[in-house]
DNA sequence: TAGATTGTTAATCGATTAACAATC
DNA sequence: TAGATTGTTAATCGATTAACAATC
């Protein structure tokens, strides 16, 4: 199925309509856009426009049906195809991600984790076999991964992107708090903790006079 | 001091340049607009509005004194006032955000953490207590936390939010995968793991041919 | 048919970028 | 003075919202 171009503004809204028609899978049928733009504050001129880009199958007066939009979102999310990934640090934040359970419904199939730390070698987390940094490149190519996460300190991080992009990488998920850089095509998204602290910083101060 | 209006666009742009000043703090005494928008892959004019919003202290010919714009940026972001906060959900996630030292950097001051398990209750991490989920109303209001954070699994998200906004919380820091109301007033802002994988997700389909 | 709801076209708004004037 | 760089004003672009037409 062949999609409209999906702005980025637009996918990061996705997943939310996606998690709200789970959850009204059971209750109904059908939904209307008003009904999930109520949900989250939007505007439902907004949720039409967004579900168009994936669906199309709105229909006037009895809204959209909710498991064929489930399955259309899915499908424009990637959540079908899996997709395997390694990550780079098995300190407390990359153990907390090898054990969530969440992300093979987010199509998302971490399949061994990375440290340069001889007590962590050898370890599980969450079912995950924490390998020594000299196998990265070996399984990378064996399984062809596509997609690293970086959850070591800021340090040594652009070390290991560079390192992964040179496994054949082609997208990172970095959850250092640095700026990583690497050659165009290859996509950095940045877990951007600083920039939240910010708002709510900024929030607390207006908030609270102090 | 006095600034102008700052959008929550631009705020999410600021930490950024903070972080690469510091690293020029002692190599350079002055920095021009146009050498942090090449470092960023940003427009210059862009770099030099966002400034300007914060700090007002650029001259031509010579850029920026490092020193007097990272004072300017810490202040904006609120890195200089300490905000107390008190984590909800001591797993792996909520041990590894109690343990990342550089919080502190961010005027951000875990106090303690809380949660419901008796087998983690009592333990230390990050130098931080776990506390039982009873003494959480007590706490918040002794201390007057303002911010919470959760890093509970979705279900139980939504009860421990309004639990924080009934001691006085002003703002939610969340990480669970689901969508959480508040009153308004309250911020809440969503660590959103989904959005990001989607982002991922599209660009490795698009890049990669499958 | 009347009413609810989608989808489209046009208007508005805010953010980015380009052109240029100001200044050290 | 000439050149580098800031800051401002105007143009462009994309995202949001409003008005309305289409349709079940």
């Amino acid at each position: 199925m062949e999609y409209k171009e999906v702005s980025e503004t637009v996918l990061r809204r996705l997943p939310a309509y996606l998690h709200l028609l789970n959850s009204l899978r059971n209750k109904r049928s059908h939904v209307s856009a008003s009904y999930i733009a109520a949900e989250f504050g939007l505007n439902d001129v907004q949720v039409r426009k967004d579900l168009a880009a994936v669906s199309g199958s709105g229909r006037p007066k009895t809204g959209y049906a909710v498991s064929e939009l489930i399955g259309q979102l899915e499908a424009c999310l990637g959540y079908r195809n899996k997709t395997s990934a390694i990550l780079v640090g098995a300190g407390n934040l990359g153990r907390a991600l090898l054990s969530y359970a969440g992300f093979s419904d987010y199509g998302l199939d971490l399949v061994a984790a990375f440290d340069s730390d001889p007590a962590l070698v050898g370890t599980v987390a969450g079912g995950k076999p924490v390998l020594p940094m000299e196998d990265l490149e070996a399984l990378c190519f064996e399984k062809r991964i596509r997609l690293g996460i970086i959850t070591i300190p800021p340090d040594g991080a652009q070390a290991v992107c560079d390192r992964l992009v040179s496994c054949g990488i082609r997208a990172v998920w970095n959850f250092a708090p640095t700026i990583l850089k690497a050659p165009a095509g290859v996509l950095i998204e940045n877990e951007n903790i600083a920039a939240s602290l910010a708002i709510l910083s900024k929030h607390l101060r207006e908030s609270t006079g102090k």
